[in-house]
DNA sequence: AAAAACTATTGATCTATATCAACAAAATTC
DNA sequence: GAATTTTGTTGATATAGATCAATAGTTTTT
């Protein structure tokens, strides 16, 4: 049941036979339709959410009610807002599904202490975070020093095996890119 | 000589005698005159940079020779080149001193240490990674909706502290607007 | 204290991209 | 399988903000 995200760790750190026991005792198994909400704007999240199966978006809805999409995870990544989980604030992202999905929920508390309980995790959680660091920091880079066209390029150079399972409007809407722009993008593209 | 490391550790986390001899054992000072490198372009960038007095900017250059700043440390704030570090790859940023400052630098390996050795620091480093995460989320938002305008203000809400401490140029590049038109929006503003 | 460098302002012009609008193909729902 | 919704394209137009350029005050350097 929860075998996919156990092999996940397992090729991130080394688990013992009472480690993964705990682990899949605080998991839990939430599946979801395609278009169903994980969470919802106003909602408090307080899980790690991992997708175990499927695909999700994690967006937010300006002032002008317009979509602005943070970020797509497919099997084996991480979804969550995680201003609302580390202040306990309503969310201002939604969470949807864009396929049906299966996805892995740990509470907060609970995950908290498997990251104490297992050696080596809190370690391997830092290292994580410090790649998205970097990563949110080069798409900063980017909203302000690159063209629609680089951005889009970069999209499909860092996420080459999504992209065919993202509608083109929200592969515009992550880059922050108008839709009918990146349609003339694409179309100038094969063109040349 | 090390005392404000010292003291902001000991507001975050609980330090043994031993504890605080590990970090002082670690730590070195580097003296910056205004306008003076902590790190440039191209070097690798294996420390973790505790700004004790002064401040600091990280700016990056684009293909067209702009700079573009990506973070400005004042006093007990940290700077660095998280990619470099990371992968051990030439940095693409420079850190530069705006005004005369102090700066202590623990090497990689010796941070580590730290880390695995000090209870609660690997989690207190976690969580201020956590916390930078969402404040990276946030910049990549306004990046996508907010107006010039809507961005500045949302600086000068964030540091109110440090805006007198840098040159307003400087303020534009760091939230991605041309110095010309923030002159201008500073200036409407002014007039209302 | 003169020269040079840095900083901020203001005006004129340009441009990348957004917005508005209409249409059609495809996918989904009933 | 008809109706509805979603998705992508293309054209016309608008606009926020960039760029270019000149000026001047301020700070730093020599």
């Amino acid at each position: 049941m929860f075998d996919n995200f156990i092999n996940y760790l397992q090729s991130k750190i080394t688990l013992t036979r009472e480690d993964i026991a705990m682990v899949e005792s605080v998991c839990r198994l939430k599946k979801l339709r395609r278009r169903q909400y994980l969470l919802q704007e106003g909602d408090v999240w307080h899980y790690n959410a991992f997708v175990s199966k499927g695909l999700v978006r994690t967006y937010r809805v300006d002032d002008k009610g317009v979509e602005h999409i943070f970020q797509f995870s497919p099997e084996n990544w991480w979804a969550g807002d995680r201003h609302s989980y580390l202040y306990g604030d309503p969310a201002k992202f939604n969470i949807e599904a864009l396929e049906d999905s299966e996805i892995i929920l740990i509470a907060k508390g609970d995950f908290e202490n498997l990251l104490e309980a297992i050696p080596g995790y809190n370690t391997f959680q830092r290292n994580l975070l410090e790649r998205s660091f970097v990563v949110l920091q080069h798409r900063i880079h980017m909203g302000n020093s690159y063209t629609a066209e680089e951005k889009y390029n970069e999209f499909i150079k860092a996420y080459p095996n999504i992209i065919n399972r993202i509608p083109q409007h929200m592969i515009a809407s992550f880059v922050g890119v108008s839709p009918e722009t990146l349609s003339r993008i694409r179309n100038n593209a094969t063109k040349k």
